[in-house]
DNA sequence: CCGATTGTTGAGCAAAAGCTCAGATAAAGA
DNA sequence: TCTTTATCTGAGCTTTTGCTCAACAATCGG
């Protein structure tokens, strides 16, 4: 229904670029060119608008997964396992950042959510384990560090400092340099 | 004053206990066991409450920091710098993390405050660029990933990951491993 | 003991925001 | 065209909550 992709579009686009506090009902039925009776028909209250949005990041970060899960197939090297990493997460976090941010460092999670973001990284992990199997001697703790840190880092350079759009490639250069050193390197 | 104190301990722990949205000012003043009209004798409003709390958080990060870069003085090798750094952001993350998590994913920060991370982690990295100086050919870049990976993980298994306290050791010795094999090794 | 200053109280005000519902409008079918 | 069904409208109700202020202690110098 266009209604419906309307006011997600519409609360969608305060959040990125007014915030959390700035998100209310009324608002989003101004921009979204509906009535706020018309919310109420299609939204049980305010905050299933948010969860929808939520929900949509998520499963393009689970649609993700599934994508490059299949890139690991064939007995990957680790620099073929490190840039699957890196430029899966940097994919996901090049999508809507301003919006990201928001979701990730104001929009309070449910349970639910939470488990589903759990499930998602802990899936990932056991994936890459298993493409490790052969690399390292306790391949979970070794996936868990190379996740964690392509997650992490490339939310930092992508997401939080997004006024820095030059160094984005330098970055994530450095990054596949320094996940493919702990691969690799032995002490 | 002991008025004062008690408002903020009680925002505090509201806020590390219930997250944002169970914050509201008369709540504040039952919890802290004065008066609503106490509160605002004190606190010009309710925001100023939150503000004093992300003041001293960031203030401890900053003393932090001048402790930590005396550690790095005297011609530091890549094992000190890693070490220091790594224990550094581990004792940031561990005081009071469910106050942390909430005040990093739900509270929105202002401009001032903003850049006043934006300065402290530029500090940071100007500190270890400089001990690096020897050993690197990009110092800033390298230390920018060592930086930002040390605190984005050390977060991620100390603020995020709350529930899994065993593994604390483990994964911080395993950072440190990576880090110290992307400062040693050549490709 | 008295006045003055400082600190405390909590009922209640005012604004904001989530949400409802009776009626209008449009679409579909007979 | 008439009826029915589905969708939309927005004034305003209700609740929440940040905040005020007139009255009330408590402390203290003189």
């Amino acid at each position: 229904m266009a209604t419906v992709e309307a006011i997600l579009e519409a609360a969608a686009r305060i959040l990125a670029e007014a915030g959390w506090a700035a998100l209310n009902t009324n608002l989003i039925a101004k921009r979204a060119g509906v009535s706020i009776g018309s919310v109420y028909e299609y939204f049980p209250d305010k905050r299933a608008i948010v969860d929808e949005i939520l929900n949509r990041h998520l499963a393009r970060g689970e649609a993700l997964f599934r994508e490059s899960a299949n890139d690991l197939n064939s007995g990957p090297q680790p620099v073929d396992i490190v840039r699957v990493l890196v430029s899966g997460f940097v994919t996901l976090h090049r999508d809507d950042p301003h919006l990201h941010q928001v979701l990730s460092s104001e929009v309070a999670l449910t349970l639910e959510q939470k488990m589903r973001v759990a499930a998602l990284r802990a899936n990932t992990i056991k994936r890459v384990a298993l493409a490790l199997a052969d690399d390292s001697d306790n391949p979970h703790i070794t996936a868990t560090l190379l996740v964690d840190t392509a997650d992490a880092l490339s939310h930092r350079w992508l997401v939080d400092a997004a006024g820095t759009p030059a160094s984005e490639k330098i970055m994530t250069n450095e990054l596949q340099k320094m996940l493919y050193a702990y691969l690799t390197c032995e002490p």
